[in-house]
DNA sequence: TCAAATGTTTGATC
DNA sequence: GGATCAAACATTTG
């Protein structure tokens, strides 16, 4: 569910209820979710105050005056403002004017506790959104690998996930398949608007809700409607009206226009 | 019953 | 040592 846009949407929902806020006791209910340690972690932020709520490609790091809260919402991740619990909530915040919950059913996400950022959550590439092009350029020609495989590496850069890269490849006309290394600058020019364009669209409607996922506030995004490809296998292309085709690339559905995506 | 699902980590292989 | 790729993780849904 969650890739950047919806990540930051979550956010955007979160951080104004939270921020400035303290944390009056935290609860931890899964070994998966929060590997350091149940009540050690609860011990470590009951008390805590919220400084500040950012994200960095999918991660979302929730400033205490005691350390940080890492959060990744996998595939099924989401954090809640006062909504009921289900027996996925995985930890429950009680702040002074509310609560917040992480529930997550194939718990793949994070929440973590940490008194400073380790440096392997530091290791993932630049922001898919504040990335300029010519780290991108100079970056996509390191890479011997098939274009849309890569900008689902998040140390390539951070924030793009199956949808989002089946999309913009889509709107850059460009087949997934492409090996990095040989794009031209052009085409490459081409990717990189196409990456800015597609998040931020994505953003202004509030991420893509293509199975279950809801923002802080248990609200549905709408991008999902606007998608061109993505899920759309066997349907006509909107600009051609070639049947979408539906490959496996890196082990990941891929979606995209023979016609108008040429290898 | 089988396949697929928005993501990342780990281990094998080149 | 780096790059690349498949498997594994846990659960639901069509």
């Amino acid at each position: 569910m969650p890739e950047l846009p919806e990540v930051e949407t979550v956010l955007r929902s979160i951080a104004p209820q939270v921020v400035g806020r303290t944390i009056h006791r935290a609860e931890f209910y899964s070994k998966r979710v929060t590997r350091g340690g149940l009540t050690q972690t609860s011990r470590a932020i009951a008390g805590a105050v919220i400084l500040a709520a950012r994200r960095r490609g999918k991660q979302i790091l929730i400033e205490l005056d005691s350390g940080v809260l890492y959060v990744h919402l996998g595939m099924t991740g989401k954090l809640l403002w006062n909504q009921q619990a289900t027996k996925y909530t995985r930890a429950i915040f009680q702040l002074e004017n509310g609560t917040l919950l992480y529930d997550d059913t194939r718990q793949f996400g994070r929440v973590e506790f940490f008194k400073k950022v380790p440096d392997a959550l530091d290791r993932v590439g630049p922001d898919a959104l504040s990335v300029g092009f010519e780290e991108f350029y100079g970056r996509l020609r390191q890479h011997r690998t098939k274009i849309k495989p890569l900008l689902l590496n998040q140390s390539f850069i951070s924030g793009v996930g199956n949808i989002y890269a089946d999309e913009l490849l889509f709107a850059a006309r460009i087949h997934p398949r492409a090996v990095a290394s040989r794009i031209s600058r052009t085409r490459a020019e081409k990717i990189y608007e196409s990456l800015g364009a597609v998040l931020q669209a994505a953003i202004e409607h509030r991420g893509s809700s293509i199975s279950d996922y809801v923002d802080g506030s248990g609200e549905k995004g709408s991008f999902q409607t606007l998608h061109n490809v993505y899920g759309r296998e066997g349907e006509p292309c909107p600009r051609c009206g070639t049947a979408i085709r539906r490959i496996v690339l890196g082990q990941r559905g891929t979606h995209y226009c023979p016609h108008c995506q040429r290898a």
